[in-house]
RNA sequence: GCGCCGGUCGAAUAGCGGCUAUUUCAGGAGACUGUAAAUCUCCCGCCCAUUGGGCAUCGUCGGUUCGAGUCCGACCCGGCGCA
């Protein structure tokens, strides 16, 4: 008996993998595509959650290794779990804190994203080794806080306890999120690491679930880095489990993304939602809808926002250039956002340059707005059938 | 008039004989994809250039020295004190 429920509403022609669905879970339904609002720990940056609800967002997702550490699982339980904590109503979504093995581990200390594109390989230094904080083990990943240095272990079992009292709607097992510069042979040990965590947070999940008063789903991760290989053996092992729905997860290489997406989700089950992790930059978006995705969260949009970048159907705005100065129009001619109906470009940008607070809210409601509002625009034209035009159009316009 | 102190890239600063004149702010351009992120990077005298190179510059003009923002002299500004 699942947590949740999905249903296709409508798919795209000509056998594509793209689809409309309806997912329902404890805490109210999710129409995809869609995009879910990264509140790392419980809080989306900068905004309220009346104002995450108000520019149209269906769904919150937090981040099991920030919430561990503070404010710590057992003040989540007694607090009634994620939402009435935060005081977010609607359905929420917890990481595992698999990435973190990443993002303190192999990416600590370094320019160094998800999606770098290959070309060599690295050496690495054995003294980035050192001030890394994190560790992999076959058993789990060894922390350490990035609040205060003290050491904890993560075991698949241990993020699906902790996960369960977080309390979200859907939980994410505990995966191993590797570098896009590991090479093949690396790539294919986390990948095996990773499918014998799937099977582990499974079984633990369950455990967990018996005699729960409200139920949660887990999603599985497939991983498997850029390789073609790996993607499809993973999908294929991670597929057959009995997971709830699917997130797919790790490194990319940024040129064929939705390649590598597509390869995953022709071998994932067709009637279970499939989450793509951690992407959002709006191209990145149509083209993994179109390769079967439904489900999508990306800290870009927020993060770009606090630091003065907006969103435009044209591209990207940096709001502090010298030419917004004294440009009296909102961001976006016609966009519907609380930003854009009330303020001028110039005024935003001086908000940065003042350092007003104001500024970090304005621009990410801009911003969260901008691409909520994408992902139901491109649900609407998966079920008009206008997804291809609209799609086009897009492209055409958007300048990265 | 005399004496003392001080004049460094938009601002504020460091430098007190040794070669690329420091840092902060302001200004300009970027980056950011399951958030160590209200963060980070680069530029910020002029002229060419593909890496790079050439020429300036520390109030002004002289001087000492192999070498001067740094020492000396005169002058010009500003502040304080005494007449």
């Amino acid at each position: 008996m699942s947590a949740i429920t999905f249903t296709i509403n409508k798919k795209l022609p000509k056998g594509a993998l793209g689809r409309a669905g309806t997912l329902v879970t404890p805490h109210g339904t999710i129409l995809t595509p869609a995009f879910a609002t990264v509140g790392t720990k419980g809080s989306v940056k900068s905004l309220t959650p009346e104002q995450v609800a108000g520019l149209g967002a269906q769904v919150v997702l937090a981040n099991t290794y920030h919430l561990y550490l503070q404010p710590g699982e057992d003040s989540l339980r007694k607090a009634g779990g994620l939402g009435k904590f935060m005081n977010w109503s609607g359905p929420t979504m917890t990481d595992s804190g698999g990435f973190q093995a990443f993002s303190l581990g192999a990416a600590f200390g370094k320019k160094m994203n998800k999606l770098a594109e290959v070309k060599q390989s690295h050496t690495v230094d054995e003294r980035d080794e050192m001030t890394k904080l994190a560790k992999i083990t076959d058993n789990g990943v060894e922390f350490k806080s990035v609040l205060d240095g003290s050491t904890h272990f993560f075991t698949p079992e241990r993020s699906m306890e902790i996960q369960n009292a977080i309390g979200a709607d859907i939980l994410f097992a505990f995966d191993e999120c590797t570098s896009p510069i590991a090479p093949h042979e690396y790539q294919k040990e986390a990948m095996d690491r990773t499918h014998k965590w799937a099977a582990r947070s499974l079984a633990r999940h369950k455990e967990l679930q018996v005699g729960a008063i409200t139920p949660q789903a887990l999603f599985g991760i497939v991983q498997g880095g850029r390789f073609e290989d790996l993607r499809k053996e993973s999908a294929k092992i991670i597929g057959v489990m009995d997971f709830d729905g699917f997130g797919v997860g790790g490194s990319f290489d940024k040129k064929d993304m939705h390649t590598a997406v597509g390869w995953v989700n022709k071998i994932l089950p067709e009637g279970k939602p499939r989450h793509l992790l951690g992407i959002g930059d709006p191209q990145d978006i149509f083209e993994a809808v179109e390769e079967g995705c439904d489900l999508f969260d990306c800290v870009a949009p927020t993060r770009i926002a606090r630091h003065g970048t907006l969103y435009s159907p044209h591209g990207v705005v940096h709001i502090t250039g010298a030419k917004y100065r004294n440009d009296f129009s909102p961001v976006v001619d016609g966009c519907q956002c609380y930003t854009c109906k009330n303020f001028t470009k110039s005024y935003l940008g001086y908000l940065f340059r003042a350092r007003e607070f104001l500024a970090y809210t304005l621009a990410s409601i801009h911003n969260l707005y901008f691409i909520v509002n994408l992902l139901k625009n491109i649900r609407g034209s998966i079920i008009e059938g206008t997804f291809s035009k609209y799609k086009e159009d897009f492209f055409t316009s958007y300048k990265s």
